[in-house]
RNA sequence: GGUCUGGUAGUUCAGUUGGUUAGAAUACAUGCCUGUCACGCAUGGGGUCGCGGGUUCGAGUCCCGUCCAGACCGCCA
């Protein structure tokens, strides 16, 4: 028997019993005539004491070459601390070794393995096992395991059936690059993993399984940032014969019991905001709500007034920074830096402030007076104290101009909390967006959305002002999750197609099986799909999804561990049918 | 596809207007240490300054290219 305790469960109460305990060196401390190790498992850490009089010499001995990391076995006694560490659970006994057995020798990790590490991003992905070993991810993962048991209570609580789909399926258009798999069997054929389950799921519905759910892993072929991987999980839900409202108060219902079981926060009702005002107010159909600094439009009040960089514009739209009046000239400048990088791409950045006094300090004084400023003032909310930062140009840039910089003056004064959480609806999408590229629309939320059915007339007249039946669930700014109420009628799910570009042929082509379901009695359907990692993430204080993941990929979706992807054998080639492109 | 930041000891980093033998901390090794827990003290080993080219009497430092990593924009229905 490797273990008779754990590394965190030993106090007191075990006083004078004789214990096996198994584990790594976390640490050595030897003074000589006394050595103490700290011994690590998943749950906690334990010191073992190995001593000149009462420890057997042999053991004693051995004990001197114990190196970091070493996997041990030890037999011994528990005692009081002589001096006791209040910091450890553990922290008021040790174990006196009888007996040690080296189960596994380690050389020296290259780096610590301790909670501030000294090891850097790229060392910890290739040592990633080792990385593993720390409490700081160990705990990110057992959070993930956490909440992801609670989806799973929660949704067979509520009377949903955990059905897996396929990952072998077939590539689409429309969306995200798909990854391929080449078919053996099928010469010049291919698979592709799915981006999600989203056709199975509808099927499933056809199939009268009536609430479906699914945590599973989904992949698109897209460029990667801290909070997108190449595979990723979604806890992918659908349900018959339901309307919006119902999935809302379903998933409301969700993610209000995560909150509550994971985080102990009451549940209170969610707000709803339509995506205009979504972008209206906060210029983003992701709103971080946990703070103000909402939009405030002064087109009425600052055009015609003789500055002609606003009068020519579509939009002048200001936010109101809270007691930011007292910035330098040489922080306000460098706002307008900020703003003026390429990725953010606006031209400049009118500023006023509020000074103490109720007088009014602008860069535009020569054509807005205090009058006119005050004015800007009671538009914007803006209190004395307030500094008000206004963008101009055409509507849909800046409003995204001024998100990023609302969002990085949030994060700057510290106004995005992590252990705040401000969940919100985001509902009323549009469901097609132009493509000025392609000259057709493509639609916003996926193909199979169905558009409000009181605008069914509106999708033959203008097709680009029909609003969707499609939800985003946002929290602290990220979108977590989203769904829609789904078509099942197979000539709209036609005219949709049509719209968007395919063919007939084209259309039966790719969706023939979809479109051939709908006709054998589909039922009204509907659903949403959480973001997983994502979730996760935030619930547990981050926005960087990579430490809740296990094995990540890297920025260029690499795994720098095994080193994938990798070529493979010329002979695997020739099996699959592919020629390779590689040149000696 | 693009923008920005970084690459120096096992590791995390410092390195001035270009100038002698490239430093610190930590890790590692050896020795000492009668209660440590970030133990302490002493000694020691450890460097192709990412790679290639250029400018220069002289390059870790300046220039060009390239590779790698990270953040972001595009992209991600």
């Amino acid at each position: 028997m490797y273990r008779t305790h754990h590394c965190g469960e030993l106090s007191l109460e075990h006083l004078n019993q004789s214990v096996t305990l198994s584990g790594w060196v976390q640490k050595n401390r030897n003074k000589g005539f006394i050595i103490w190790t700290d011994l690590r498992d998943r749950y906690g850490i334990t010191q073992l004491i190995f001593d000149e009089e009462r420890t057997p010499k042999v053991v004693f001995e051995k004990a001197q070459g114990l190196g970091r990391e070493f996997v041990i076995q030890i037999q011994g006694t528990v005692i009081e601390r002589e001096s006791k560490n209040g910091n450890m659970s553990t922290g008021d006994i040790e174990v006196l070794v009888d007996n040690l057995r080296v189960l596994n020798a380690s050389k020296t990790p290259p780096f610590t393995i301790e909670d501030k590490t000294d090891g850097g991003e790229e060392l910890r992905m290739q040592y990633r096992y080792l990385d593993i070993r720390r409490s700081a991810v160990k705990e990110k993962l057992m959070f993930r395991s956490q909440v992801s048991m609670a989806v799973r209570n929660y949704l067979t609580e509520a009377g949903f059936i955990d059905v897996e789909t396929p990952c072998l399926i077939k590539s689409t258009p429309e969306g995200a690059r798909d990854f391929v798999v080449p078919s053996r069997m099928n010469e010049g054929q291919f698979y592709a993993l799915p981006q999600s389950p989203q056709t199975f799921k509808q099927l499933l519905m056809v199939g009268g399984m009536d609430k479906y759910f699914q945590i599973v892993k989904c992949f698109r072929d897209e460029d990667l940032r801290a909070d997108r991987q190449p595979e990723f999980t979604q806890i992918d839900c659908e349900m018959t014969f339901v309307e919006q409202e119902d999935i809302l108060t379903q998933f409301e219902g969700l993610t209000q019991h995560l909150l509550k079981s994971i985080k102990g926060i009451e549940p209170k009702p969610f707000p709803r905001l339509s995506y205009e005002e979504a972008m209206k107010t906060y210029g983003n159909d992701k709103p971080d709500i946990r703070f103000g600094m909402t939009f405030c439009e002064l087109n009425d009040l600052a055009q015609g007034k003789g500055f002609g960089v606003f009068d020519s514009q579509e939009l002048v739209v200001g936010i109101s920074v809270p007691q930011a009046a007292e910035m330098t000239r040489k922080e306000i400048d460098g706002l307008i830096d900020w703003v003026k990088r390429p990725q953010i791409g606006a031209k400049g950045l009118i500023w006023v402030k509020c000074n103490a006094d109720g007088s009014y300090k602008s860069s535009v004084d020569k054509f807005f007076n205090g009058d006119d400023l005050a004015q800007w003032a009671e538009r914007c909310n803006a209190k004395s104290g307030d500094l008000i930062l206004v963008l101009s140009g055409d509507t849909r840039t800046t409003r995204t101009q001024l998100s990023a910089l609302r969002m990085e003056l949030g994060e700057r004064l510290g106004l995005r909390k992590p252990e705040e959480f401000a969940p919100l609806w985001v509902t009323d999408f549009p469901l097609l967006e132009w493509d000025e590229e392609s000259k057709h629309y493509h639609a916003m939320h996926h193909l199979f959305t169905s558009p409000k059915p009181e605008q069914l007339e509106l999708l033959k007249t203008n097709p680009g002002a029909v609003k969707a039946n499609a939800y985003d669930l946002v929290l602290n700014g990220n979108e977590i999750g989203g769904g829609s109420i789904r078509i099942h009628d197979q000539a709209l799910q036609s005219q949709m197609f049509d719209l968007l570009g395919f063919s007939k042929e084209e259309a039966q082509a790719q969706f023939g099986f979809l479109m051939d379901a709908f006709q054998f009695g589909a039922p009204p359907h509907g659903g949403i799909a959480f973001g997983l990692d994502r979730l996760v993430a935030i619930l547990g204080g981050e926005e960087t999804i990579r430490d809740f993941i296990a094995f990540p990929k890297n920025n260029s979706g690499r795994d720098i561990m095994i080193d994938a992807p990798a070529a493979i054998d010329p002979t695997q080639l020739e099996e699959l049918s592919l020629k390779s492109t590689v040149t000696h």
